[in-house]
Formats: structure tokens, sequence, C-alpha cells
DNA sequence: TTATGTGCAAACAGTTTGCACATAA
DNA sequence: TTATGTGCAAACTGTTTGCACATAA
């Protein structure tokens, strides 16, 4: 989890404000999980991060929380069917690497693709395209320690 | 529903049966809702579909034929977190449009785009990475019955 | 004849909701 | 003081599983 120090966690103290929200322990405590370096939490994982500092809070808190900020556009809903993800750092769409076999979602940087594809959505049938693209595969570290699996 | 008689249906029978599985009529009829033309089915169409012909199926059996088709490489799953969508035609990855107002699935075609999404697959260092591409936006016909929103 | 497939119903996981209580501002 | 937020528990959705019965080959 994030310092409640960090500049990101502060930029998302002061928009919560912004928009006349309240700034509750157990959001700050959220907001700590959401802006995490290695990032892309689920709910369940940042439920436990903040039981860590405050056993009493509830998984509908980090719902309701989530929600909030998604709807001021300061977090990035990853839908999965194993469970969505959330990135409280770059809300903008962005490719990732998925690993099929740990779970880990990376962030990976294709500025030439990525451009490619914001170009493309723009010249779709369908109105204000956001365009999705990730990448399904087997992480560095499973592809050591799972050798014969999913190759 | 696609006939029976439709190649894409004569051409997973013919794979089904060489790969020693058995075709009842449920699973016929479970083909053809797969092999549609304006495909990308859910579980649950299919089975309403099949229900017509065949009113005691059972939906695990949609899924247990689903999952049979998957594991030939047969048919394209296409995970939502609203709900997995199947496609029985193009089994090979491709991009979609995806109506976020009536749920609408629509392949797009993007040769170019699509050539580099491969190419930039190659250089990942994720092992066997498999790319998806989406995009998400209000189809057409939403456009003209639902014009206050989403826009 | 018998391995494969089917139908039912229960279990599961992640998410959402309703409502009384708590509290930040 | 009071609108906003919280905690709990129940409900919901799509998917998966176990098991006895049915049937294609």
């Amino acid at each position: 989890m994030q310092e409640p120090s960090s500049t990101r966690v502060q930029e998302l103290v002061a928009r919560l404000r912004a928009a006349g929200h309240r700034l509750t322990p157990q959001r700050l405590a959220i907001l700590c999980s959401l802006a995490r370096g290695d990032a892309h939490p689920s709910a369940e994982a940042i439920f436990a991060e903040v039981r860590a500092l405050h056993p009493m809070v509830s998984l509908a808190t980090v719902y309701n929380t989530i929600e909030t900020l998604k709807e001021m556009g300061e977090v990035l809903e990853l839908q999965f069917s194993t469970g969505n993800r959330y990135d409280g750092r770059l809300a903008t769409p962005h490719p990732h690497l998925v690993c099929t076999h740990c779970g880990r979602i990376e962030d990976v940087a294709l500025p030439a693709l990525q451009s490619a594809v914001d170009a493309a959505a723009r010249h779709l049938p369908f109105t204000a395209a956001v365009p999705r693209l990730d990448f399904y595969g087997i992480c560095p570290a499973c592809r050591e320690t799972a050798p014969l699996q999913n190759r």
C-alpha cells in the first residue's frame, strides 16, 4: 500500500474534497491501496489491505469508494470475468499484460501501437469508442516456477 | 440459429466426431446456434434458442458442449464481466466492437492494426501472449433510439 | 455394451443493494 | 446538524460441479 503522503494519494484526496465528498479513515486507506506502485488490485485485495488498518471495514465500502472514483474518472476499472481490477494511477485506457497463470497484471508501454489503436477508434461505426488492448500470456516469474504448464 | 446444413456446422460436426465425441440432438442444436451469422451469443442466448427445439435441455449441457469446443480450438470465448460470449465461426483472436448500450458485439476488420498487434505480441516479456482488442462504444442502432444517453 | 453426454439442483465467486447506524464537515 | 458514508447481511448473476440416469456408437 502507498503512504498517505504519496503525490497521487494527495491528488485523489484533493479531488474527492473538491467534488464535495468526505474523507473518512477507511477511504484514505482505500486511496492508498489504489495508488500502489505495483497496482491493479482487485476489490478483495484492497479490502484485505485496508482491513489490516481498519479491521471493521466492509467490502461494500470498498466498492462504494471505487464507484465514486470511477464516476470522477480517477480510477480505471479493468473488467475481467474472473473479477475486476482497478488502476488508481493512470485512469486513461492503456494496454496491459495479463499473466494467465498467477493473475498478475502489468502496464506495458507501446506508444506507437497505442496511437494506431486510438486512431482506429476514431473511425469506427460505433460512437465514442473506447479501446481496450490486453495481452494474455505467462509472466517471467511463472515461466520459471511452472516450467511445464501453459507453454 | 443456423441451419444444420450450414458449412460451418458440418465442419464442427466432423471435427467433434474426429475427436471421438458423440453427436446428440442437443449438441447439434448448440452447434447451429454457435455458427449463427450474427453470432457472439451468450450461454443464456444459446440455451434459449436450443430450448425452442428441445424444451428439456439444460444450461449445463450448453456449457459442457462449449467447453469441449473450446478445448478443440473451435470456439472463441470472449470473457466479459457481464457474462461471456462465444464465437463459433472464427476461433482466432480478432477485434470486436462492443455496444455498451445494448450489448451487441460485432466483428471489425482492421487488418493493418491486427498485424501491428500480433507483431507487438511477439516481442513482449510475457510468453505466448495472445492479444485481445475490443472497442467499447454505442452502436448505430442505439445512437438513434437512445439519443440522449452515453454520448 | 459402455464410455460419453444429459438434466437437475446445489454450490460458488464476485458484485450489488437495502437499510439502520455513524460521523465528517 | 445533516448529508454523506459505513457495516452488515441478503440478493443477484453467470458459471461450475456432483451425481444418477440416458443414449450414441
